[in-house]
DNA sequence: TTCGATGCAAATAGTTTGCATTCTA
DNA sequence: TAGAATGCAAACTATTTGCATCGAA
């Protein structure tokens, strides 16, 4: 789960250009690892390495999980691949494209909103500014109260 | 780890006062959950449970981490402690003072800053406006890579 | 034909839980 | 003395690793 260098990300259009690149990066491509791919081109959101052992529950063979968790540590350092963690449980592995997804995590309901970074950039400046600090949001969320629950604590707050 | 409620932060002064309070809550004081409590006013940090359960490594009696784990859990729920995660790694545990630090983590070199919530209030007053989110750094933290980290970065960039 | 990758199983880290026993209120 | 909490062990989730074998280049 940890990678030791994850390399910059690469967005490639579908499993054999992928395959092609690992080629090139002096990695083979396996049946095992086209598997890995296969199954992220096919869910394009965030899934945990025992979905993607079970090959979508189905869908495509199964696989070995100590196996997936290589060729996914593997992917993420050829850049292909991105992991992130959303509050307490597995982490979740998707294709890395260009510019990656960044998140809010509610905790009350756990709700995940995907929002596109350019979103976040006032914060992100407001934190610079501040801290000299450049805040990703891709790996780790935001984490807090959506406006949903929010407003449903406010409300039982006045109206216990 | 996860607490099913946790009740309105409290903080005490000492022991007693907090094992006072255990009392009126109809729960009681042993002597390992004094101990858990005795732990935490030692050292005024954030730990994990397998600290707790070494006795700060022999200073104090080493009791049953099951036992502190069940400990920290109930402590939380009455609002004595708090628990947060920092990146990878195991949760960590401190006592909940009113008004709980936030933090930034650096992926590069695990660095953590704390800073008091108002410094982030501009930061928490934005993400309100664009999504009605209610942002907390406490139970997990601004992620991202400190201010001597990316100067590092950028430098290596310019003379690799 | 080589050595990178696999599959299986065992190990590890962090945390939770069942249960007979202990001890607080 | 009732039942809350303990201590120990086993279970569990997520992940990593050792090793003999296999297969992609």
């Amino acid at each position: 789960m940890t990678v030791a260098h994850p390399g910059p990300a690469v967005a490639a259009r579908d499993v054999e250009s992928a395959a092609a690149l690992m080629r090139e990066r002096g990695l083979r491509v396996s049946a095992a690892r086209r598997l890995v791919l296969e199954v992220l081109f096919a869910t394009r959101e965030p899934v945990r390495a025992e979905r993607i052992a079970s090959g979508l529950e189905g869908r495509f063979p199964r696989s070995d999980l100590g196996s997936v968790y290589r060729n996914l540590e593997t992917l993420e350092q050829v850049g292909l691949v991105r992991h992130l963690h959303l509050g307490h449980g597995p982490g979740l592995y998707a294709l890395a494209d260009g510019r990656p997804s960044e998140y809010l995590l509610c905790e009350s309901c756990d709700a995940v909103r995907v929002v596109v970074p350019a979103q976040l950039d006032r914060v992100r400046r407001l934190l610079h500014e501040r801290f000299g600090f450049e805040a990703r949001f891709s790996h780790f969320p935001i984490v807090g109260t959506c406006a949903d629950c929010a407003r449903r604590a406010s409300a039982e707050q006045a109206d216990p």
